[in-house]
RNA sequence: UCGGGGAUCGUUCAAUUGGUAGGACAUCGGGUUUUGGUCCCGGCAAUGGAGGUUCGAGUCCUCCUCCCCGAACCA
């Protein structure tokens, strides 16, 4: 926002409370932050005022605005009243400004233990806004703080130190969640009894706007909720693929471009609304699709044999190798040597015995295209004790080299392969949803009653021999499978079994028509609505 | 209970001073295609409810309904 109208963007860290700030998330936010794509012209802490912020507490003391409570947490809390109730004032309201600032003073001298006193600001213990009912300015704490060391022992609140922090750095414009519109009162308040000109910034003083958070289905932004994920285990860590947080978007493989575009198409609105992740997802894919090599690679691996493949001399399967192109949607990218023989591997899903309605891919009979090279007829299956198929066998058409063939007889699939004798091997991770509901939580109040039991699923695949160009953080696309990230963690924390294999994690699928078509296949499912058949209206 | 926000296709974001409710995602149909991808064309589909003002209301007024936030020495 600041860099569209020609304004300065400061990054502030409102480290009020010392039990809760630590530099590491300071480091971990900062790094982030650049990831996504943004300097902050600069970056600033509340506790670099600390020492304005106290001069300006005892400036309200002196105008009897604001004075030393002696009650308790819960006694403040009680006399506070709720909502359609008034406050009370509490005993030590009218106490007079000297003793006020007496007070004040020692406790900000370490005289006073800790919880025994605070400051409030003297406003009104009747209004309609809980927030202005002389709500707390400084508590003692006598704790050290990662940047202010010992130096202090009482610590601002959030709402002692926001606005002035702004007014400080001369903000205009200060920005915050929706939650927030009610503190917008006392922001103003604030702003209002203190002597702001002597800053000598020129123009008016800071206004708060307040934005509806960004919110997605399927998943949680709650901070209390990701560490519970985190800590107990849920999740292998901050930067665990399946979270929504940006180091896992990162490591998982998604663009930070595609992630502003996402975030300036939705635009900022005061609506609560939560947005589905495909929405993100098609972004991430417009990105992915111009920017992807292309690579061909077998998640479950089927064998498949051209049984009249030629031999050489020595009656060793030929070799050949196939030229394929990078990426069809910039030629730039070029072509590739891929290795082809006659052993082959194919996925497990591009083989049926016995092929359903509108299923195209291999089935006894039918010949199809393998990307790059041939066509290619199945004859016949390998089945074991139990059924399953553990061979293919074909034979292939010499004169369709081209990926034509001469007479002008069609194919209607492209199936991927992988050389069985330069195939490296591969580990990929699949992610479904962390959570399998939309709302995580809304059934039981719980949000890990939602967990999705298997939100990834690991993979020992095979790749082509140039999946070696793709180097860690970069982003692949394994064709007909969809984008995936080659791991950057230095040791997976994916529990990898014995496999040195490297580590790809699906940044997201491709779109998937033959999905469609089984879950509506699956829908329909032999049942009949009633409606259906009678013709009567 | 009181105060503050909010409500437009299934989802989400738009709609000058009141003037044909538009896009994206999803979905459905078609075309192109050596990825059931991409791309192209087309379809479906909405102003929470009731009144009022007006030639004309998503926009203005009244009442109602529903959702979110607020009673930390958290932010």
């Amino acid at each position: 926002m600041a860099s569209e109208f020609g304004g300065r963007c400061f990054l502030r860290f409102d480290d009020t409370n010392p039990a809760t700030e630590s530099p590491e998330y300071v480091e971990a936010i900062v790094d982030d932050v650049r990831w996504l794509g943004f300097e902050p012209d600069e970056i600033r802490f509340a506790s670099d005022y600390f020492d304005q912020l106290y001069a300006w507490a005892e400036h309200l003391i002196e105008r009897g605005l604001a004075y030393v409570d002696d009650q308790d947490a819960d006694a403040i809390s009680a006399g506070r009243g709720g909502f359609g109730q008034p406050g009370v004032e509490s005993p030590c309201r009218d106490r007079a400004s000297e003793e006020n600032l007496r007070l004040f003073r020692e406790m900000a001298a370490g005289q006073h233990p800790e919880g025994s006193r605070v400051l409030r600001a003297r406003i009104d213990m009747q209004h309609e806004n809980m927030q202005m009912r002389d709500p707390v300015m400084y508590r003692i704490r006598h704790k050290h703080h990662y940047r202010s060391g010992d130096r202090w022992c009482i610590y601002p609140t959030y709402d002692w130190a926001h606005g002035q922090s702004d007014a400080i750095e001369g903000v205009t414009h200060s920005l915050c969640t929706l939650e927030f519109r009610d503190n917008r009162t006392l922001y103003d308040w604030y702003l209002e009894h203190l002597p702001l000109a002597e800053l000598g910034h020129a123009g008016d003083r800071p206004h708060q706007t307040e934005f509806a958070r960004l919110e997605l289905t399927h998943t949680v932004t709650s901070k209390r909720v990701l560490r519970r994920l985190v800590e107990d285990s849920h999740v292998d860590g901050w930067d665990d693929p399946r979270l929504p947080t940006l180091r896992a978007l990162r490591r998982r493989g998604y663009p930070p471009s595609a992630i502003r575009d996402f975030c300036g198409f939705i635009g900022v609105a005061r609506t609560n609304s939560r947005h589905a992740p495909e929405l993100l997802e098609s972004f991430v894919r417009t990105e992915l699709n111009a920017a992807a090599p292309r690579r061909m690679a077998v998640l479950r691996p089927l064998k498949l044999v051209i049984t009249n493949w030629p031999t050489d001399d020595d009656g060793e399967p030929l070799v050949e190798y196939r030229e394929a192109v990078n990426n069809p949607e910039d030629p730039s990218a070029g072509t590739r040597q891929v290795p082809f023989s006659g052993t082959l591997w194919i996925e497990q899903d591009d083989f049926r015995l016995e092929a359903p309605p509108k299923y195209f891919r291999l089935t006894p009979g039918r010949e199809v295209r393998l990307r790059a090279g041939y066509f290619v007829r199945c004859t016949d299956a390998v089945t074991d004790a139990d059924g399953n198929v553990t061979e293919v066998h074909c034979t292939y058409d010499p004169e369709t080299s081209g990926g034509q063939a001469p007479d002008g007889r069609k194919v209607k699939a492209t199936i991927h392969w992988v050389s069985a004798d330069h195939a490296v091997p591969i580990e990929a991770a699949l992610y479904e949803r962390l959570f399998h509901t939309e709302l995580p939580g809304e059934r039981t109040g719980d949000p890990l009653d939602d967990l999705h039991p298997n939100s990834r699923e690991l993979c020992a695949g095979v790749a082509e021999p140039a999946i070696g160009d793709i180097t860690p953080g970069h982003v692949v696309q394994f064709e007909r499978l969809g984008y995936f990230c080659a791991d950057s963690a230095v040791a997976s924390s994916a529990d990898s079994g014995s496999s040195e294999a490297p580590l790809f994690h699906r940044t997201v699928g491709l779109r998937d028509e033959w999905a469609n078509i089984q879950k509506r296949q699956r829908h329909s499912g032999g049942s009949v609505r009633p409606g259906d058949q009678g013709g009567s209206r």
